[in-house]
DNA sequence: AACCGACTTCTACATATGTAGTTCAAGAGG
DNA sequence: CCTCTTGAACTACATATGTAGAAGTCGGTT
């Protein structure tokens, strides 16, 4: 079934410095994603909030929240893909294929590695 | 330049009912999407918001008023596409193209079709 | 002319999200 | 033991969005 997971940018910045780093302190995030010049309380909030939500657990150990993905990265973009498809695309990811082989701008070895790819996927 | 049109599951879906229509009033937008349920008030609050927003245009004609979009559902499609990858793979298009062939349920007929699209791409 | 119907516009309220200050609790240092 | 530091929790406020009722307006009908 389509988990429905679906995170804003800022929120997956937040899940993908998770999925670096295994697990977290807010601190510890806010280092990682220093370039965003975030507040910690900031980070705080939307990690609580992303919990709430379901993608991660926290467990406290000492003094410190630390932070545990409860969704994987491959499993979060699976299912914006896939929400992202059926709105655009009526849940055709084919078309999203075409679309992309239509407007990116690929090169001959970005081709060549697409038709290397998929003669495995045609012998799995 | 990367537009930055990005629209909700449900804007999308009026702006679509507007693609397909051309232009429309609020009733005919409501009447193409019968199936959401939504009351005509909702409908006409969204559009307003969307022409807020620069996607569309009105122009009043006698009692009614019709809303134009004033951006195509390709680049629309094209900037949110490309804000997602932003998000989910750095930007690089070929790791969503890679995600797709990786996690579609793709048939032989599809591929050959896809191998027929790079080949045309290829010759370009 | 008074009323009805069809639309538009205004107002309203809930939830999600972005962002952060303020307050609180508990360990670290003197 | 008292104070300082540090991170957590609470509170706060703005914008975006979902959703729709209420009020206003204007043309058509009797």
């Amino acid at each position: 079934m389509t988990d429905g997971v679906k995170l804003s940018d800022q929120q997956y910045q937040l899940m993908q410095a998770l999925w670096h780093l295994g697990e977290g302190s807010a601190k510890a995030v806010q280092a990682q994603l220093s370039h965003l010049g975030l507040a910690h309380t900031t980070i705080a909030t939307i990690l609580t909030r992303l919990e709430k939500k379901g993608v991660l657990n926290s467990r406290t150990e000492g003094r410190e929240r630390i932070f545990v993905p409860t969704v994987s990265e491959g499993e979060v973009r699976r299912s914006m893909v896939s929400s992202l498809v059926g709105t655009l695309f009526r849940g055709d990811d084919r078309q999203l294929l075409a679309h992309l082989v239509k407007e990116s701008d690929l090169q001959q070895d970005d081709l060549d590695e697409i038709q290397k790819m998929l003669a495995e996927a045609n012998n799995d």
